[in-house]
DNA sequence: CTCATCTACAACCATTTGGTTGTAGAATAA
DNA sequence: TTATTCTACAACCAAATGGTTGTAGATGAG
């Protein structure tokens, strides 16, 4: 039972994007200020091409957009990618904590039969 | 900068775990109520020793919990695993939301000095 | 006891992932 | 112009991922 082929194929670039400590980093760094794709290289200890392809998946994934400006290439953090996986967290949390409260409701009635 | 490498792997699991739709799909039953790893396997039009697998990567993650009950295994929700990345992705949204006050700050003042 | 059910796990396979090096083009600096 | 910087992208490689089938051990039902 597929509901959404489309969305789900988002949402899996969307976590995978975040499945990854250099991509989590890359995503603070550009969330607090500006950073080329080189001057973002500067921090890990990989090579320049890797780290362009960390930055590609987070643009995939919607998380970053990329502008260019003279020879550079800046990274932004792209605020909605972010927003649509907490939303989604919620929901989850939202389920699991109606579950709970039902529980609680539950055990209540069975304090009062007694 | 490696600031917490366990942390760091807690959370690759964790959102590799979230980075697949049957994964996302399974968080949702078992978040909803009881099941048997063989219940959840009549879901998905997989094997169900890739359902088994699935789960095993949830457990991994901290997202669910097994418990053995005859021949069965109940497969449940734990909640910790949902806070935790919740927690950095409102982190990541009050890191964004400080910049953007900033900016505002900033194109205020530059109202004040016309 | 015997049979069916539920689970665990190994072995295997194709694809993806995360890294590398190397080449080439575009924009800036000297 | 020439050299340097920044980026793009291809080709390659090892390891991880997501699936399969097959085997075997526990447990419950008849």
């Amino acid at each position: 039972m597929v509901v959404d082929e489309l969305r789900d194929a988002d949402l899996d670039r969307l976590f995978q994007a975040f499945a990854d400590a250099t991509r989590r980093d890359i995503v603070t760094r550009v969330t607090a200020g500006e950073y080329s794709v080189s001057r973002l290289a500067e921090h890990y200890a990989m090579s320049f091409a890797a780290v362009q392809k960390h930055v590609a998946v987070l643009e995939r994934a919607s998380l970053v957009t990329k502008e260019k400006r003279g020879r550079e290439q800046i990274v932004r953090a792209h605020h909605d990618g972010l927003q649509r996986a907490r939303r989604l967290l919620d929901e989850y949390e939202t389920i699991w904590r109606q579950r709970a409260d039902r529980i609680a409701d539950i055990l209540a009635e069975g304090e009062e039969a007694l």
